[in-house]
DNA sequence: TACAATTTTTAGACTGCTCTAAAAATATTT
DNA sequence: AAATATTTTTAGAGCAGTCTAAAAATTGTA
């Protein structure tokens, strides 16, 4: 396996972001740009080396999506990034919107035996702690069935198993209302002026939710 | 604080080493590159730029030590490196000589948060897998009254404390023959034709070590 | 003290990654 | 289909960090 610069690692797992996780088939250079607050200019320059070395497909003005070997080095890093966030949350009990950038950091630390036994001593989790999964040792992704509770009709309710995006003021305001990976959440009442909802959390607390809170709540329905 | 780069850090580092902890007032610029196996003309230019930022003291040809911000910096990073060795034996079960590597690495993630919680999670030890002092967050530095078992004679016994260097052959040698920090050692013969000792360890086994481990083994005397 | 050996610095070049500005290609609108 | 807008690439440059070769300074030795 070639050893990549951590720059060269950050363009693979961008562009495996913005191409399986996004469900779409390629990434144009402009997202990948806007994803790394990086210049247009720079993207197109390392796509062509990527392109070199085999890791990704790339094709002048058509976009670009990741080769088998591109594939495996982007999920060996959300696998990293992932199991370093549950490491911060689970064990230095760090709150989850204050581990990202720690993770981003962390991930591109390079050794595969660190990552087995770190993987080993969290318990071999499969989800991190904002509900996204973590990729297996062998590049295969854990899934689940969740559903926005903006779907959800008046009545029904689910455990809160993941977030559909997460900026740090989203999560820094569900933990201000104590709501979190786990969370029971039962529709009390749909508004249909603003799409805003009420709500029961953990069959105590009554409160609202905005129409843009509630479309990223993801729900295992129960 | 200023934000440095791992390169930047490393050089701070070596010349801490070189300095510091080698009981000398200045380091020259060929040491430095023998310490990070770089050509000297590479320190020459990179010292210009530290001793532009103030970090380091340095005047052409005359070597270099560090400011008081540069050895902040310098200590930090040992105790971030010397943290990281001890959670990779402590938490995740890795041997003495398979962790300086990896830590080299971690030691370069930036996040005071980080560190403190991580020496909390470890119960704030005070010395690293390997011996040696782990800094405090304020930069002082714990000390022990060490002796090399080559000083010891017939008949004295010590429990091994800390190593004088520490190259990976001579840890997996100690390991090998069940020799590690904590180890009790008890002189029983000096030879002085190549200055070997035979000693035992533990109260059972007894071995012979030539006269490069010997001085290698630091002891606490009991 | 002068010559030789060693160390250190300077000069000049290269790579990786980034930028801005301009040109080229593609997509959208009229 | 032509004109316009948008996206992408190219051109050219800069910085950090490295190198080798050569010059300069310091140190050791005859
Ligand atoms: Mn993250
Ligand atoms: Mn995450
Ligand atoms: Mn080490
Ligand atoms: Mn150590």
């Amino acid at each position: 396996m070639i050893r990549l610069s951590p720059t060269e690692e950050n363009y693979l797992k961008a562009i495996f972001k913005l191409t399986e996780e996004a469900e779409r088939p390629t990434a144009t250079t402009n997202a990948i740009a806007t994803e790394m607050n990086i210049a247009a200019a720079s993207v197109t320059d390392m796509l062509r080396r990527l392109s070199e070395k085999e890791l990704i497909h790339y094709e002048k003005y058509k976009g670009v999506r990741l080769e088998v070997s591109g594939r495996k080095i982007a999920t060996a890093l959300v696998r990293k990034h992932r199991l370093w966030e549950y490491f911060l949350v689970e064990k230095l009990k760090f709150e989850w919107d204050e581990v990202h950038d720690i993770a981003e950091e962390l991930e591109h630390v390079r050794s595969d035996e660190l990552v087995n036994r770190l993987d080993e001593y969290l318990g071999k989790p499969n989800f991190d702690p904002h509900g996204d999964p973590i990729p297996r040792a062998d590049g295969t992704i854990p899934t689940r069935q969740l559903t926005p509770l903006s779907a959800l009709k008046v009545g029904e309710h689910g455990i809160l198993t993941g977030l559909q995006d997460h900026p740090d003021s989203l999560m820094r305001y569900l933990r201000k209302v104590n709501i979190g990976i786990g969370t029971k959440i039962q529709v009390l009442e749909l508004h249909d002026f603003d799409e805003s909802i009420s709500i029961r959390i953990d069959d105590e607390k009554e409160m609202e939710l905005s129409e843009k809170v509630s479309k990223n709540l993801l729900l295992k329905i129960s």
